[in-house]
DNA sequence: TTGAGTTAGTCAATAATATTGACTATATGG
DNA sequence: CCATATAGTCAATATTATTGACTAACTCAA
């Protein structure tokens, strides 16, 4: 849903994975342990990830200055528009569900699915 | 959650996606091109999964005698038993949230996830 | 200051999930 | 009988995810 309008949109690389580390990333960056910590992924799989993401240009990896073992990630203007896209569609698909549910039910919706989450 | 009582009980083989295609599976079996409507795959994506079940024991394939192109497809043994644990697995699950949530609010969250899926 | 242990990340291999394209075999309807 | 549709296979590629073995850089204490 999300990802077709993302897709729909021109962004033909995004996929769910990638919606779920997209969501993880500030927009000034941040160091690649830090997604790790944030995604919950081994390192391995938040590895390709990014391997895959910066081969398609959304993102650029350099040495952390401060700490040579480490890698700062960072959004290029392709992500960036990208993460933009992102927010305006997720806006939408709210409203969306709003109008359809109602506000209300939408927030007991939502406050039911997070009692669910904390298992 | 769910595949991890899985894999818990034994099942080493189940996944999220095979929990899904299991899910289509009656009990007295049926023709694959059955499960590509019920499931909504793509036929190689099922092939795949029905090849990897297959591999495992759980299922097998024969030539439907009414129509030689199909494939009839059931489960082994292996395959009643583990959705036998599936359903028992499914039920604890379920009184485990009705505990926490409440019978109530329980049947509101599936109401409502039932109203988000008809978009 | 050096050496042990920790932390950050890479490389390689394998497997599951998913798609597209080209193909074979069987059935059906005119 | 022939054209077409249906059921499924085979092959190739890409994404998502895991385990294991490894290197480089940092930290801390002797």
């Amino acid at each position: 849903m999300f990802v077709g309008e993302m897709n729909a949109a021109g962004h033909d690389w995004f996929t769910q994975a990638r919606a779920t580390l997209s969501g993880h990333i500030p927009r000034q960056g941040c160091r690649q342990s830090d997604l790790l910590n944030t995604t919950g992924w081994t390192k391995q799989a938040l590895q390709q990830m990014l391997d895959g993401l910066e081969r398609q240009g959304v993102l650029q990896r350099s040495v952390d200055p401060q700490d040579k073992r480490g890698r700062l990630v960072e959004l290029t203007d392709k992500g960036h528009s990208a993460l933009a896209d992102a927010d305006r569609i997720k806006g939408e698909l709210t409203s969306a569900f709003e109008q359809r549910l109602g506000k209300d039910r939408l927030a007991e919706l939502e406050a039911l699915l997070d009692a669910m989450v904390e298992l």
